[in-house]
DNA sequence: TATGATTTAATCGTGTGCGATTTAAATGTT
DNA sequence: AACATTTAAATCGCACACGATTAAATCATA
């Protein structure tokens, strides 16, 4: 067992400790989410979407930190499985209008059970939670990318 | 914007920031770890394997908390990339020992600068650091998956 | 008004993650 | 010994992530 580096021990690693939270996480939310064919990045979506229909490609990855890379597949499959429908804007023909169907509508409710689903998985207090969520929430804010 | 849910808002969302902070993190690694051709899992198994040499698979699955369907390709390009050597146990051959190379192990005192870089990008202050990683962990420890 | 720059989404290639299955080896039980 | 069970790693299929590039539309401005 090497210590030649201490701070190269996982154990002191935040970073790792982030990864693998939020990887167990999302697989906690597998078993719920299988039973409305859903994925995790597709539930952020669609949480998107519930709040505020009618967006942009653009704005949905804004909120979602994702790129059209990895988001134009994704709503793809959403469309396929009749949750959402794309448009074009037809004023500006690069945008891209993401529209939910009735179905994708109507999901809202099945799902309003989620949160509460899942702060029941967790032992932590709900101020612990919250003290999490500013502090995680801290983290990205201030590590804007230098320079561009 | 609807709010029928208010639970169903992102920005009320534990799950969302861990999952944005965690790709966030990984984004700042990836311009550091470029240099030595690394991703961050790579990262994440190589700092196993300079904490000791010559674990199995399984306890670097154990360490990195992933299985072998993800780890045995990461190994293998590992091994491409002349890091490592895979060796089967002769005693019991289903068991494969994970030894550093030459090469992968004069790679940790060049990697020894790189936490300390990350450290220097985050504005945190140390003992919020510190705080959010015992939060992360307690997160992970105390949600067990229920039954077999 | 031509044309170069910018913007938006899509596409491409690579590398994860992970549920599920497979393969082979070792172990346990009769 | 014979056979079912367990274990470790590999394999398979699918869905992200993301850097990089491309294609098309719009904008800016000379």
């Amino acid at each position: 067992m090497s210590d030649k580096f201490p701070e190269l021990n996982l154990d002191n690693q935040l970073c790792f400790s982030l990864y693998a939270a939020s990887r167990h996480v999302t697989r906690l939310y597998q078993p719920i989410l299988k039973k409305y064919e859903l994925t995790y990045p597709q539930y952020i979506v669609l949480l998107i979407l519930w709040q505020q229909d009618g967006l942009l490609v653009k704005e949905i990855g804004k909120r979602a930190q994702l790129k059209s890379n990895t988001l134009t597949p994704l709503l793809k499959r959403l469309e396929q499985g009749n949750l959402l429908k794309r448009e074009r804007d037809t004023e500006d023909e690069r945008q891209c209008y993401v529209y939910l169907t009735e179905k994708g509508k109507s999901l809202e409710t099945q799902c309003a059970c989620i949160p509460s689903q899942m702060l029941k998985q967790t032992d932590m207090s709900l101020e612990k939670i919250v003290e999490l969520k500013q502090l995680l929430d801290q983290l990205i804010q201030l590590q804007e990318p230098h320079g561009k």
